[in-house]
DNA sequence: GTCTATACGAAGATAGAC
DNA sequence: GTCTATCTTCGTATAGAC
C-alpha cells in the first residue's frame, strides 16, 4: 500500500510498448507492410488493436518506430568511416583504407543475421512495395555508400561504393529473404571468403 | 454482313485480354502485387473490374499470366547454357567456359533493362512480400544458378554461382526497382565494365 | 458475351463504455 | 486508461441486367 505499486504505470506502459514493437519487427520482417496488419500484431504482442493505434497512431507511424535503428548493443562494429582525406596520399595509404572499407562492408553480413537488427529486415523486406520503406532504404544504403566511397579513390568512387552495397544487399535478399537453399546453411565467413575478392575487385584497386 | 465483321470476336477478346495484362505487367511492376488492384488494373485498360475476374479468374491467376516470361522477341540472348561436360577438362577449356558465363551473365543486365521484361520487374518487385511472387523469383535465380553452375568448376560451384547471381539481383534492385540516384543515367555497359573483375573473382578462376 | 450492381470480408481508424 | 463496438473504406468475387 506504499507509494510502491508492483510496476509504475510508466514503467507497465513502456514494457507494453516494448512488446507491441517486438511483434511489429517481426511481424513486418516477415511478411512485409501491407500483409502485416495491426490486428495481427496486436494478437501476437497479447494486447487490443485499439491499444495499438493509441500508442502509435497509426499503422505507418508504428512501422517508422519498428523499423528505425537500435543503437548497437555492444561494441559497435564502427564499419566504414575511417579517415577524413588521407595526409599523404600514399598508395599503400590508400590501399590500407580500402581494405578496411572492405572488411567493414563484409562485418554488416553478420549483422544482418542477427536477432536485434530484426529492424534491418523489415526495412528490407518491405523496401520494393512500401513507399515509405523504400526511403528508408535509400537512406540507409546511401549512408552506406557514402562511408565506402570515402576511402575510395578516383573519378566513379560513388559508383563503385554503389555496386559493393548492392552487392551485399544481393547477398542478404537472397540469403535472409528469399532463403535460397543454395546458402542455406552456409556459415556467414565461408560467404565473406567468397565476396572478399569480389568487393575487392570492384574497389579498382588491386587491379591484379 | 458478310461472315466478316470488323473484328472476328476471338481476336477482339485476345487484345482485350492483352491490354489488360500490359496494365496488369505495368501496376505489378510500379507497386507490387498487394497494391496494384484490380480496379485500378481495369480502369487502366479501360475495362470494366469484373472483366478482369471474368478473363482470369482471380488476381493470382492474373499475376501469374502477367509474369510468366514472354519468348524473346528478337532472336534470344542464349544467355548461360553452353556445354555439358568438357571433353578433355583442360584448364584453357574452363577458362573460356567461365568467361562465357560471366558475359552470359552481364547479358541480363540489360535485358532487365528492356520494356518487354516488365513482367521480369514485376516479379522482382513483389519477390519480398507476395509468397507466390517469391516461388516464381527462386524458380527463375535457381535456373540462372543452374546454367552459371554447370560452367564452373570445384566443389562450391552451386554456391559461386548463387552469389554471382545475388550480385546481378543486388545491381537490378537497386537499379530498376530502388532507383538509386548513384545508378541514375549510368549506361549499362559501364556498370557492366565494373562488375565484370567482380564476377569473375567470384568464379574462383583466375586467382590472380 | 459484356458490363452494372452488389455482396462479402477485412483492414485501418474512431468514439464511447467500463 | 483500457477495451468494446462501430464506421468507413476498399478489394475481391459473384449474380444478374442488357
Amino acid at each position: 500500500m506504499a507509494e510502491e505499486t508492483a510496476l509504475p504505470r510508466a514503467e507497465r506502459r513502456r514494457r507494453t510498448e516494448a512488446r507491441i514493437l517486438d511483434a511489429a519487427r517481426s511481424l513486418f520482417a516477415d511478411m512485409g507492410y501491407e500483409r502485416a496488419t495491426i490486428r495481427a500484431v496486436a494478437k501476437s504482442a497479447g494486447v487490443d488493436p485499439a491499444l495499438v493505434m493509441q500508442y502509435f497512431g497509426s499503422k505507418q507511424e508504428l512501422f517508422q518506430r519498428a523499423v528505425e535503428v537500435t543503437p548497437a548493443p555492444g561494441g559497435g562494429s564502427g564499419g566504414g568511416q575511417v579517415r577524413g582525406p588521407d595526409p599523404g596520399g600514399a598508395q599503400a595509404a590508400v590501399e590500407e583504407a580500402v581494405e578496411e572499407a572492405v572488411e567493414g562492408l563484409l562485418e554488416t553480413l553478420p549483422m544482418k543475421l542477427g536477432e536485434l537488427s530484426q529492424s534491418r529486415l523489415a526495412m528490407l523486406r518491405s523496401m520494393l512495395t512500401h513507399p515509405e520503406a523504400a526511403v528508408s532504404a535509400r537512406r540507409a544504403l546511401g549512408e552506406q555508400i557514402d562511408r565506402v566511397a570515402e576511402t575510395l579513390p578516383g573519378e566513379d568512387a560513388r559508383l563503385r561504393a554503389a555496386l559493393m552495397t548492392l552487392v551485399l544487399l544481393g547477398v542478404t535478399v537472397g540469403h535472409q529473404l528469399l532463403e535460397l537453399d543454395e546458402l542455406r546453411d552456409v556459415p556467414e565467413d565461408e560467404i565473406a571468403r567468397l565476396l572478399r575478392p569480389s568487393l575487392r575487385a570492384l574497389t579498382g584497386q588491386d587491379p591484379r
